[in-house]
RNA sequence: GGAGAAAUGGCAGAGUGGACGAAUGCGGUGGUCUUGAAAACCAUUGAGGGUCACACCUCCGGGGGUUCGAAUCCCUCUUUCUCCGCCA
């Protein structure tokens, strides 16, 4: 969430902000400078009258250590009144301090500059494009029909088990799912990200601190009776790792990669973008974290930009990148840049990754800070991830574009992880 | 799942109702001494709110209670350890 602090001090930009994002915070964010000049208020007075006490209190531990009962029992009397004040004044606090923070989550991350004003995904500006474009001969067919005639993917048998959006992975199917997985590790730990394999359950403080709580509570599947829910990104153990962390400035960098499932209800979605790998419950996907001081967040960025880049090219995919609008951002960005990849036979640009700067925003809710040598003072660390990559329509991009008369061609960084070169 | 024990600063560990935000040791930082280092010695060393800065307030696993006053007593939850049971 926003720092108050900030809002206060630049309220009028933050309106001006939020609206690149199509939010209208007038209202919210007049309200809640009004309700924290209250709080001080209120805690001011609050820690006057426990100073009060507090004095009375080591005065009558004085009387009766000293023998004076008398003197310590008409004291005691005093204490009565300003008791009932600080009960008083505590309930009003924590009621202000409830209010203010539903306010505060409420407002989504403020849009970096340099975010497009826009409302639709046709909006975004492409920053760039890159690969070949493969040049399919006529009887090409779809990744769920090239799966289906090699055998690969079974997404019926994924209905008998599980029900739509889960499927089995058969033979060569299930070996190109880890031949990806281990490319994308491998290729992460040659830039030094540390490989974690966290939990795929959390709990409700982790979901709260990346901000899938309380925003996106219907999209994660949640086990009621241990209220945990399945992880919707690696992004949300991972970034947790830090959760009321501070660090020092030599902990930096903090580069972290995860492969992990992630599960999604994806409710609400439907029709011909469901198809086949295009959109599951449970997909598989290696996720780059970065936690890093304020000042080389955007720096960091780039260069998470250029990894995943790389990482497409090695895989000789068609591809663009975008610079997502504020209208088509996610509540807890500041910036993002949307990796497409280019699936022949359904002709159509597939998101296979999102890499986002989410600056202090969710260092606010994790609690995650760091010092400066040679300063007391903690400071907000900024925090990034980015999908490096998702295999579905990874996998679905290179079954269609590869596909000839002899079979599927497999490309050649991923030989030495299949030990196959062909799917036939 | 059952029985018992425990949770205190970066770490170890004392503290069982009053001057305790907390002894002591280790570690960290600054200094003295030294050509330099080590040792020794001296000083300093948690977080949050608040303030121009102080003052002041809160925090001893989390939440609640008793009391004029709680690290200390009570309730509750969580976690860890030991023993038993079950088990990949």
């Amino acid at each position: 969430m926003l720092d108050i602090r900030f809002i206060k001090e630049n309220k009028d930009f933050v309106i001006e902000r939020l609206q690149i994002k199509n939010f209208q915070s007038e209202k919210i964010v007049k309200k809640i400078v009004e309700l924290d000049e209250e709080r001080k208020k209120v805690q001011t007075n609050l820690n006057d009258t426990l100073s009060k006490s507090n004095k009375i209190s080591k005065e009558i531990g004085f009387f009766f250590k000293t023998g004076k009962i008398k003197e310590a029992n008409d004291k005691k009397k005093e204490t009565f009144i300003l008791k009932k004040t600080s009960q008083t004044l505590n309930q009003e606090l924590v009621k202000i301090e409830k209010e203010l923070d539903f306010l505060l989550v409420q407002l989504p991350n403020l849009p970096h500059i340099s975010v497009p004003v826009g409302k639709k995904p046709e909006d975004n500006i492409k920053v760039k494009e890159g690969g070949k474009f493969p040049i399919l001969q006529k009887n090409s067919i779809p990744h769920w029909e090239i799966a289906k005639k090699y055998n690969l993917i079974d997404f019926e048998l994924g209905n008998k088990l599980t029900g739509a959006g889960f499927p089995v992975y058969i033979g060569k199917g299930a070996k190109m799912q880890r031949a990806l997985i281990s490319f994308f590790i491998d290729e992460a730990e040659k830039l030094n990200y540390k490989e974690i394999m966290p939990p795929l359950m959390v709990n409700e403080s982790s979901a709260f601190a990346t901000g899938q709580l309380p925003d996106k509570e219907g999209q994660m599947y949640k086990i009621t009776e241990d209220n945990l829910y399945l992880i919707p990104t690696a992004e949300v153990p991972v970034t947790n790792i830090y959760r009321n962390c501070i660090l020092n400035s030599e902990d930096f960098p903090i580069k972290n990669v995860a492969y992990t499932p992630c599960f999604r209800r994806e409710a609400g979605s439907y029709g011909k973008n469901v198809r086949g790998l295009n959109r599951l419950h449970q997909f598989d996907k290696v996720e780059i974290v970065q936690i890093s001081k304020a000042e080389k967040s955007y720096e960091i960025l780039n260069e998470m930009v250029d990894y995943v880049e790389s990482l497409i090219k090695k895989l000789e995919l068609p591809y663009r990148i975008l610079k997502l609008c504020g209208g088509d951002m996610g509540f807890t960005s500041a910036l993002t840049f949307d990796f497409e990849v280019f699936s022949a036979s359904q002709e159509k640009w597939l998101e296979v990754s999102s890499v986002s700067n989410f600056e202090n925003y969710q260092a606010n809710r994790l609690k995650l800070r760091y010092k400066e040598k040679n300063n007391k003072k903690t400071k907000l660390a900024h925090t990034l991830n980015g999908s490096a990559l998702a295999l579905p329509r990874i996998l679905a991009a290179i079954l269609e574009n590869n596909q000839n008369e002899n079979g599927i061609k497999i490309p050649k960084v991923l030989r030495k992880y299949t030990n196959f070169e062909l799917i036939f």
